[in-house]
DNA sequence: AGGTATTCACATGAAACTATTCTCTGAGTTAGG
DNA sequence: TAACTCAGAGAATAGTTTCATGTGAATACCTGT
C-alpha cells in the first residue's frame, strides 16, 4: 500500500515538466535581461555618480506594461549595491511600488512606507503629513549621503494624491543640509508627463529613458531563455514559443504576459497529464487569463458595481433590441434595489459607475447624442458571450440573489 | 429646400456631506519590584 | 513604577449626493422661392 502511493509520488513528481517555476513568476530577477542592454547602460550612466556621493539626475523612465522597465531599474540597483559595498561607499536606494494599494495610496502611507523600509520606527503620524515629513527628513539628513528613491508606477500616486507631493519631494533636497535625494519615477502611461506640474516635469524629467515593446523576436529570445531554466530539456518545442510571443506581441509586446501564458500553458499541460506543451494549451492559457481577469474584477467590485453590471447584463439578455442607455440601466437597477432591498443611488453616480465598467473594460461604453432625444451612453458588454452564464452566476451568488 | 433655433436626456464638474477606517493620545489598569 | 490596554478624538478616505452647467444633433420652426 505505502510502496503504492510512493509510486504514485513518484509519478506526480517525474511528470512534472517543471524544472524551476519561479523563473517564469513575475518577480524573478534574470542575470540578465535580453534586449536591453542599451536600457540598462542609460540607466547605470545616469546613476552612476552615486558611487562618487554626488547627486545623480532624476530619472524619468517610461514604456508599456512588460517592456522591463522594473526589471531593468531593479537591476541596476543590485549591481550598484554590490558595487558600493565593494567600495565601502554608503548608498541608499529605496524601491517603492506605488501600485500596492497597501502599500501607498496617500502620501503619508507612502512616507510612512519609506521610513519603515529605511530601518525607522513604525509608521509615526500625528499631525499627519507634517510630522511624516520631518521624520523623513530627520532620518535621511543624519549624515551625508544620497539617497535614490524609485517610485515605480508612479502615475498612481499623481492621480491618486495630486502633483504637489512630487513637487515637494523634489523641493526636498534644499531643506537638507546634509543627505541628497534622487527620485525616480517608473510609469507606464506615456502621456502621464505632460499632465503633471510643468515645474514637477523639468525637475523630475531631468533625464528620461524610454523602454520601447519588445517584438515577437525579441520576446521569443527572452522566453528561450527562461525555459532552459525553467522546464525539463524537450518539454517546450520552438512552436510553442514562437506562438507565446505573438501573442504577447500583440498585446503590446509585453513580456510579462508572453510568461504568463507559458506558465499556465505549463501549468495545464502538466495537470493533463502531457508529457509536452502542447499548442493548443496556449490557446487555452489565453482563454484562461482573459477570464480570471474578468472573473476577479467581477467577483472583487463594490455591491452597487455588481448591481450596476448584473443591470446591464441582464438587459442584454432580456431586450433583444439593439442598444442599452444608461436611462435603462438606472430604470431596471431601481427595480433591481427595491427587490433586493439595497440602497438606490442617484443616476449620477450610476452614470460614473456605467464610466467604471468601461474603463475595466468590462462594457464599452460611448456617448452617442440622439438628436432630439437627448445625448447618452450606449452601453455593450465587452466579453465574450461564451462567459456570460459564469460571470451571470457569480454575480448572483456575490449579491445573494 | 435650406437655414436657424429648440430641446431632449443625459454628460460632466465642483463642492459638500457621510460613514468608516486609521492612528495617536492619554487615562486607567495591571503586574512586577 | 513601568508596561499594557482600551476608549475617545482628530484626520483621512471612499463613496455618494446636491447643485450647476454643458452638449450634439434630430426635430420643430421659419423664410423666402
Amino acid at each position: 500500500m505505502g510502496a503504492q502511493l510512493n509510486k504514485i509520488f513518484d509519478n506526480a513528481m517525474n511528470s512534472s515538466l517543471f524544472k524551476n517555476k519561479a523563473v517564469l513568476q513575475a518577480n524573478f530577477v534574470p542575470e540578465s535581461i535580453p534586449h536591453r542592454d542599451a536600457q540598462v547602460e542609460q540607466v547605470a550612466g545616469i546613476l552612476v555618480p552615486i558611487l562618487r556621493s554626488e547627486r545623480p539626475s532624476n530619472l524619468f523612465v517610461y514604456g508599456k506594461t512588460g517592456t522591463g522597465k522594473t526589471l531593468s531599474v531593479q537591476y541596476v540597483r543590485q549591481e550598484l549595491q554590490k558595487k558600493a559595498v565593494e567600495l565601502g561607499v554608503d548608498i541608499r536606494i529605496e524601491y517603492i511600488n506605488c501600485k500596492l494599494k497597501k502599500v501607498a495610496d496617500t502620501e503619508y502611507r507612502i512616507l510612512a512606507a519609506l521610513i519603515q523600509q529605511m530601518g525607522g520606527k513604525v509608521a509615526e503620524t500625528g499631525l499627519p503629513t507634517e510630522q511624516v515629513y520631518s521624520k523623513f527628513i530627520e532620518m535621511i539628513d543624519d549624515k551625508k549621503q544620497v539617497v535614490i528613491i524609485i517610485f515605480d508606477e508612479i502615475d498612481q500616486i499623481i492621480k491618486k494624491i495630486s502633483d504637489d507631493f512630487l513637487y515637494s519631494l523634489t523641493r526636498l533636497n534644499s531643506e537638507l543640509s546634509k543627505a541628497q535625494i534622487c527620485l525616480i519615477g517608473i510609469s507606464n502611461d506615456v502621456t502621464f508627463l505632460e499632465n503633471i506640474d510643468p515645474r514637477v516635469r523639468s525637475s523630475l524629467g531631468e533625464e528620461e529613458i524610454v523602454f520601447p515593446p519588445y517584438n515577437a523576436l525579441q520576446l521569443q529570445d527572452i522566453l528561450n531563455e527562461r525555459c532552459k531554466l525553467a522546464f525539463k530539456d524537450g518539454v517546450v518545442d520552438d512552436g510553442v514559443i514562437s506562438k507565446c510571443a505573438a501573442f504577447a506581441a500583440r498585446e503590446h509586446g509585453d513580456a510579462r504576459r508572453a510568461l504568463d501564458l507559458l506558465r499556465i500553458a505549463g501549468e495545464l499541460s502538466e495537470r493533463e497529464g502531457s508529457a509536452k506543451i502542447d499548442l493548443k494549451y496556449i490557446d487555452a492559457a489565453n482563454d484562461k487569463i482573459e477570464k480570471d481577469k474578468i472573473f476577479d474584477i467581477v467577483s472583487t467590485a463594490p455591491k452597487q458595481f455588481q448591481l450596476i453590471l448584473y443591470s446591464i447584463l441582464k438587459l442584454t439578455r432580456e431586450k433583444k433590441i439593439e442598444s442599452i442607455f444608461t436611462g435603462d440601466v438606472f430604470n431596471y437597477y431601481q427595480d433591481l434595489c427595491k427587490r433586493t432591498h439595497n440602497e438606490i443611488l442617484t443616476q449620477r453616480r450610476i452614470s460614473d459607475i456605467i464610466g467604471e465598467t468601461d474603463m475595466l473594460g468590462l462594457t464599452n461604453a460611448n456617448v452617442i447624442s440622439k438628436g432630439r432625444h437627448g445625448r447618452t451612453k450606449e452601453i455593450k458588454l465587452a466579453f465574450a458571450d461564451h462567459l456570460l452564464d459564469k460571470i451571470e452566476s457569480i454575480l448572483i451568488e456575490s449579491l445573494g440573489l
